[in-house]
This record gives structure tokens, C-alpha cells and sequence, in this order.
DNA sequence: TTGTATGCGTTATCAC
DNA sequence: GTGATAACGCATACAA
């Protein structure tokens, strides 16, 4: 049955017709247990809804159905929730799950620095958790951001806001490192009260969105650390009848697919979503496969500043 | 450990403090091996990156978590592909998952009515397969095709063209029906070359989206068989310079989470996607509880017609 | 080349 | 209440 050893052709053949016969399946958690791997592996990430997220998972999902073995993905959502995480953290080890892709919500860096430590497989991706030496899958976000600031203020913008999630995500950091060292570079002073924070789902994006628009002045331009930011201020900005980019600017993290069925057209950075899922997938199943700890790499894929019409 | 039976106070703290001691972890898949089942179930839609399934997955999701004893999801996306489906099916029940959630790709009716006598916990979710009798959760399609076409009807629309997903689902062919129905009703002839058929995916959609802006004199409206199709069909438009409605009225299956943050503002059959997710994780939950196998119940839930601007 | 015994880590059963 | 024992179904090592 396994392909395996030096069986007689005879023997074979009989055991494969009492297979056909019984149709008899063999137990894949007996299997695992003597085995000691399951073939799967978990993926905890933030929201699946996310089209980024989507994206993701498929670069992996594809990337492991390529494999001579199949491995399979349990899929968790932390909604950036550490206490959820944890909570999932704990049920995938119980299933003794093979791997771990995870865009780490913040905190919990005492279980995921003692699996490291153990030399368990796992990849992060999206983010990292500074403190925790695990491979790593990103994106350049401090690169990327300073380079969509700068050309918004390019484009004869000065007072640019910033529409932050307030993820407890390094990436986001990062981002709005990237707009502090454009302005500076562009000779901006940096202003405390042109950062509008939000919770990273969709309706808190609006609400802040519309926080935002009620600074007086208004701002010439914005900058949204995420997809879900740039969504919940166009909202905003829709329902106070303003138009993008005459009465504000708009220019945010992560495109959208449907960039081009809908108007105004967005200006963004595209990240490689898919392409990170299957590096991701990738390495995991390398540190899977080989015994030896190396030390921990990071991988960061290029960004694309897509240049359409609501930057102005 | 297990919570259980008559043991003294005192030798559970003993246990405990051993638990403690050698931070012991019990083995879910030697634990699986014993109790004859896994706590896990697979998932298998066509296609996460689509809102629709990223909705009804959270929906699944959050179900399940909210559970006494959490039960995980194994997801797999099938592209509407029938070979992988039944390459997934395969692969989960050697994983001897305790249940199923199944968006199905069409094919496959051996071994999902082998499974369905067998008495193994199955729930069809968005569509169904007739010939197999397990629970279904799905919206009324015909209805609600009938519904949104009868309101483009009433905007004054007469040539109204159907742009088409060609996926093997009988969803897809409920909204046709539906489509016709309303024609008829209206006393407008059926015309098969206002039908347009396309592959599932975004760019396919494109592609017939400018296939069918090409019919000559170009129709009034568009009903759209889903979300995908909707968004080729607004690439296209845009791509030819045309506005809507007034060079042509869109409509279509599926609500968009950004329907107020772009224009123009899709008229749409919304669906409650989420909701399906949860009640489908129900359902299975309670056939995964109980041994009595029982007759299969289809369950509707409401759509909800939202008139925007599209519609003309 | 084939057959057989052992153990993976649990839980359920049953004597104590 | 508690402790010992068998069995879940497979893969491995070793004997035949």
C-alpha cells in the first residue's frame, strides 16, 4: 500500500483487491500517531474577509496541494485578538499540527518564543514579532509607505492626514515611520493631530473616517495604513458629498481587485499577497522537512506604488 | 484532567501539579485515535477570495468556536473544480474529519451519496446537489432573480441580458430560471443571444463583460449571476467609457462591502452569507451530536433586494 | 520476500 | 474513589 519495500507483485495485487473489496480506508489518525505528524498545518491570521488575507491563503493553499504529500490548512481568525489567538495557538499544538503560517496578532510572545525555541516549524507573515526569532515573510513597509507619501507631497500635498489601524502589528509601525521620514524629507512639519486612529474593521473605519474629515482644515491628503482604512473613509468621504481627489486626496496601503470596476480609482500599494502565501508555504515545509534549526531569515517581497487618479 | 467522574480533590491537584511540573500536553491525535473522532470538520467552497465565502466562513467559524468543546475548520477551496473536490474529499476523510460543510462543485454524486447513506455528518451550503440527499442551507435563487429582474422590468428596461457563470451549481441555474420567469411574467420575449456565460473567475468575467457590451444595439440592463460577474462587468463598462445607467442598467446576485465607499452604487440581492455559515455550522453540530440519521431539511434564508442607482 | 510482535498516547472497562 | 489493562489502527523492526 505504501508504494514501499520489496513486495511481491502477487502479494500486491491480492492486498489491493482486498482493499477494492472491503473498500477499506486507512485510519489517517492512527497513521498520525505512529508517524508523529499529521500533515497539517495551521494558519492563523487576522480576517479572512480581508481580501488580502484571501489572497494569502491561496498562495499557500496552492502552494501545499503542489506537494508530493498533500498537507492540509486549518484556517483561524484572531480578528486581532491576542486572548483568540492564544486560544487557537493552544488547540492547533493539542492537534499536533505539522506547521504554523501565522500574522501574529501582538503579544503571546511567550508560547511563540517557546515553540521557536523548541524548534518548532513556523513562518511568520504580514508581520513579525521583533522579540521572537522566526522566519519572516513582508513586505518593506517602511520603504513603501515613505514612497506613496512622498508622492503625495509630489503632487502638491502638505497637509497629508494618516487613517491608522491600530492593529498591535510592527507593520503598521512601520507604515507610519515611512510617512514620518517623507514629510521630514519633504521638509513637513509633523502634526500630532493629522493621525486619526481606528479599530481594523470596517464600520470603525468609517467612524474614524469621518473623524477625520471633521479636522478643520481639512487635510489636502490621506494616507490609509490599510485596505479596510481606505474603504472606511471613502465611505466617509462619499457620504459628506465630497469628491476624491478635488476636495481631499486619497492614497493607502494594499490595492484592490476591483480597481478598475469602480470609481474614484484608487492610488496604492499593491502588495504580493499570494506570492507571500507561497513563500511562506514554502519555507514552512522546508523547516518541516529538514531536522537541522538554521538560523531565523527574513524575506521581504517588492511592493508596487500603483498611481491612479485619487492622489490627485 | 477530563473533568470527570468521582476523583478526589486531593488527586487531582496531584495530577495538576504534575501537569504543571512537566508541562505536559495531551496528544490530540492518540486522544482522536481513542474517542473516534477528530474535532475537526473540512470546508470545502469554490473559492475563499470571494466575499460571499469569506462571509460564510466567519459565519462557520465563529459558530463553532462558540462551542463547549471548539471544533476547527479545514478549508479548501475547489475553484469549481470537480477533480479537486473529490481530491479534497478524499484527503478529508482520511483525516477522519467528523463533518463536512460543502459548497459543491457539481460531479462527485457517488461518493457524496456513498458518504450521505453512510450517515456521515454533511452539510450542502449555497448550493445543492438533488440527487443527494443531505441538509441544505441556501437562499431561494429563483425568487430572488425573479424579484431583481422584475424591478429592472419596472425601471422601463426591455433588453435585458444575462451575464452567466457557467459553474455546474444548481444556484446559478435557480437564478436563470429566475431571470426567465420574470421575462415571461413581463411578456418579454426570451432571447438566448442576451445570454452571456463566463468562467467564475474575475478576469474571465472581464473578458465576457466585453463580450457582452459588443452585442449589437447593446442591451438595456445586465443581470449579473453573481458578485464576480458583476465586477467584470463593471471593468469592461468603464474600460469602454460608458456610464451607468444611462448607457446601460447593472444589476446583480451578491451585495458588496464596499457597495457606499465606490460608485456607482451596485443594485443588488443581497445575501446573508455569514448567517448561512452559522446555521450551516449548526446543523452539522447537531448531526455530528446525535446518532438518529433524519430525513434532510432544506432551510431558506431571506435575501434582500437593495435598490441603488444601477438599476437606472 | 513475508509474517509477527511491539508501541505510539489515549480512554474505557473492570476489578480492587 | 483508585489503579491496572486492553484496544483504537497503523508502521516499524526483526524473525522466519
Amino acid at each position: 500500500m505504501n508504494e514501499s519495500r520489496f513486495v511481491a507483485p502477487v502479494t500486491k495485487a491480492r492486498v489491493l483487491a482486498a482493499i477494492a473489496e472491503l473498500d477499506y480506508r486507512r485510519d489517517g489518525i492512527a497513521r498520525s500517531l505512529r508517524r508523529s505528524r499529521t500533515g497539517t498545518i495551521g494558519a492563523i491570521i487576522s480576517d479572512i474577509t480581508n481580501p488580502f488575507f484571501g489572497d494569502l491563503f491561496k498562495g499557500i493553499e496552492d502552494t501545499l496541494q503542489s506537494l508530493p504529500e498533500t498537507l492540509n490548512v486549518i484556517l483561524c481568525n484572531t480578528e486581532e485578538d491576542a486572548e483568540k489567538e492564544r486560544l487557537y495557538l493552544d488547540l492547533l499544538m493539542d492537534k499536533r499540527i505539522d506547521g504554523l503560517i501565522l500574522a501574529p496578532a501582538g503579544g503571546n510572545a511567550d508560547v511563540l518564543t517557546a515553540l521557536a525555541n523548541r524548534g518548532f516549524p513556523m513562518v511568520f507573515v504580514d508581520r513579525a514579532l521583533p522579540s521572537v526569532p522566526v522566519d519572516e515573510v513582508l513586505v518593506d513597509n517602511f520603504a513603501a509607505s515613505e514612497e506613496l507619501v512622498r508622492h503625495l507631497v509630489k503632487q502638491g500635498h502638505r497637509r497629508i492626514a494618516l487613517l491608522r489601524a491600530t492593529l498591535h502589528a510592527d507593520s503598521i509601525e512601520q507604515r507610519v515611520a515611512g510617512y514620518r521620514r517623507a514629510l521630514e524629507q519633504a521638509g513637513i512639519p509633523f502634526k500630532r493631530d493629522l493621525i486619526v486612529d481606528s479599530a481594523s474593521d470596517l464600520n470603525s473605519a468609517h467612524v474614524s473616517g469621518c473623524r477625520l474629515l471633521d479636522i478643520a482644515p481639512l487635510p489636502n491628503a490621506v494616507f490609509c495604513t490599510n485596505n479596510f482604512m481606505t474603504l472606511g473613509l471613502m465611505r466617509a468621504i462619499h457620504n459628506r458629498g465630497l469628491d476624491t481627489p478635488a476636495d481631499i486626496a486619497v492614497a493607502g496601503f494594499d490595492d484592490f481587485p476591483w480597481a478598475d470596476s469602480f470609481r474614484p480609482r484608487i492610488t496604492a500599494i499593491a502588495q504580493p499577497a499570494y506570492e507571500m502565501g507561497q513563500v511562506a508555504a514554502r519555507r514552512l515545509c522546508e523547516k518541516i522537512g529538514s531536522a537541522v534549526r538554521s538560523e531565523p531569515v527574513r524575506t521581504l517581497l517588492p511592493t508596487q506604488l500603483i498611481v491612479r487618479e485619487t492622489s490627485g
